[in-house]
DNA sequence: CGAAATTTGTTATAAAGTAACATTTACCCA
DNA sequence: TGGGTAAATGTTACTTTATAACAAATTTCG
């Protein structure tokens, strides 16, 4: 693993940022605070090293990315659960009980389906967005 | 609400694929086994519609659409959580135990977000696709 | 009937993602 | 130290997903 200079630049924008950016952003961010091009895609296939490096993680439900907040941990990962704002993208990395996620699992197993990873993405509204649709 | 011929034949192709279609594949089967050209955006519109009438589902993860399994049923929507493989896009409509929602519902609350919806989607593999990427 | 609302058609384009191949840079070791 | 190999990045072109804006057709209902 080889944290090089464009690498270190993409992730240090993801942690700046405070919430979830798409790799078009990232171009964006690239060209306007760091004055080059970096084309959508290098940013990609950053973004898959970085993912690849339990650096970031990738939001399925937005296609957007967001720095692990538990970067500087020492500790494992396990699996990530996200409260993602549908209305500022801003995202919250928490931790559900291991209870839930096993019953989740075992829900899928009795399905006959066995899981691909034990990320969840839950879609909210943060305390600063009113909630424009209302929820289910 | 209005069922108009052409979203019921959307509605219908959802149905009798057992996995879940992106709106272009549908454009495609409207061209291949009805003979007509329905374009990209009024396959949208239709998907809408079918969507705000619960009478299909959209699976954020995937970007793609599956025919509701209760549509038949008249009892009320709860919310739906998916097992969707990613090698095949089957798609498994199940029902979790209300206290797994709940507590994920608490955990969500106790970060100050509150839930957009209890739409879960989980990437699984199917017992028919093998596992080409390693669970995490 | 005829006005208003709904549905569908049409064109153009934006946004998200990847395939294929070229070039550059880093790394190793004889 | 030079040169071969692997890794990283650049470049071009394209595919897939999604929507904006406006036009035409159809339905609804007084």
């Amino acid at each position: 693993m080889k944290l090089t200079v464009k690498r270190a630049q993409v992730l240090e924008g993801l942690v700046k940022s405070k919430k979830a950016l798409s790799a078009y952003a990232l171009t964006d961010y690239c060209r306007q605070e760091l004055g080059y091009e970096l084309l959508p895609m290098s940013v990609y296939r950053i973004l898959d090293f970085l993912e690849e490096n339990d650096l970031i993680h990738r939001l399925n439900t937005t296609n957007k990315y967001i720095a692990c907040s538990h970067i500087t941990c020492e500790h494992s990962h396990q699996a990530p659960q996200f409260l993602i704002c549908k209305s500022c993208s801003k995202v919250e990395e928490v931790s559900i009980p291991k209870t839930v996620v096993a019953s989740v699992e075992k829900a899928a197993e009795e399905a006959g389906f066995r899981l691909a990873n034990n990320q969840l993405e839950i879609e909210c509204f943060c305390t600063e967005c009113p909630a424009t649709e209302s929820a289910s």
